[in-house]
DNA sequence: AACATTGTCAACCGCTTTGCA
DNA sequence: ATGCAAAGCGGTTGACAATGT
């Protein structure tokens, strides 16, 4: 038996997209929003499977993601939360607004790793390496995860989720920033002084940075006022110009630029 | 210039989690 | 409480680009 495939394997397309699928999604999304994933293939007419569609949207033609490397201090926060939340790239991305958490799990396999493995440090527990050990990468990164250090195993491997509210405090944290009973020089101090991220880190808050664009819910500005007629003659246009964006990066624009056409697409949506 | 090697990253696969009847 | 479907997640793969010889 065994559970049903995702999807109709048969006449279901794989590999790279189309500049027209592409098309295709970005009108469907802007229609009717990022849902029902696995209807949405046949109802946007693309001929691929639901959990391809939502990857390509999340991973690449969402209007809020920023493209490019990771800066310095996006790095540091990846190496500090990763330190603390272990592979948890969604968690860890969620802390990134306008990276996903593919970006930043390949960031991580081909740039973060190896800068760490060169300083000494174990990309895996975050802790110096045995000296022996510096220059091979194989002891440390062909470590699955059942083989992390007992630092993970007591702190990493238990997700915060599942951790009682009474046991997680700040000290707690605190505790486990430590390495052989010295305080681990925080690689991100804001980070902690983040009383919204430790509160979110120990589950009881929702993350304090940017919402998910899927709410299309961006905080007001005052350009938006400014015009409130439609930007786009059509939906072709409208796709067209997401298209586009996405080859230079939301940001390049700003984000207030993003929510004035956000806003005049839906609201023109809503007439 | 041609080939080999290495690096990057989009996309896939399969397992887990979540939500609902 | 249980079973199923859908969504989410993390590991892995493979195509392409960049770099080295």
């Amino acid at each position: 038996m065994g559970r049903q495939p995702c999807c109709d394997k048969l006449g279901v397309k794989k590999g790279p997209w189309t500049a027209e699928e592409d098309k295709k999604l970005i009108k469907f999304i802007l229609t009717n929003g990022p849902c029902c994933w696995r209807a949405l293939p046949k109802l946007a007419g693309l001929r691929r499977c639901g959990k391809s569609c939502r990857l390509r949207w999340t991973n690449y033609l969402r209007p809020d993601l920023k493209r490019g490397l990771l800066t310095e201090s996006e790095e540091q926060l990846v190496i500090d939360l990763h330190a603390r939340l272990g592979n948890r790239w969604s968690k860890i991305a969620s802390n990134l607004p306008g990276r996903t958490d593919n970006e930043i799990k390949n960031h991580w396999n081909t740039h973060i790793k190896k800068k760490l493995l060169k300083k000494g440090i174990d990309p895996v527990t975050h802790e110096p390496l045995p000296k022996e050990t510096h220059t091979s990468e194989t002891s440390s990164t062909s470590s699955s995860p059942n083989e992390r250090s007992p630092r993970f195993e007591n702190n990493c491997s238990q997700p915060f989720e599942g951790t009682s509210k009474e046991d997680s405090s700040v000290a707690q944290i605190e505790i486990n920033l430590t390495v052989n009973d010295k305080p681990r020089p925080l690689m991100s101090q804001s980070l902690c002084d983040d009383e919204k991220l430790l509160s979110y880190l120990l589950g009881d808050n929702e993350p304090p940075l940017l919402d998910s664009i899927s709410d299309w819910e961006l905080p007001n500005n005052e350009n938006k006022s400014k015009n409130s007629t439609s930007v786009f003659a059509s939906w072709d246009d409208c796709a067209t110009w997401l298209m586009d964006c996405k080859d230079f990066g939301v940001n390049d624009f700003g984000l207030d630029f993003l929510n004035e056409v956000e806003m005049s697409v839906m609201d023109n949506k809503r007439v």
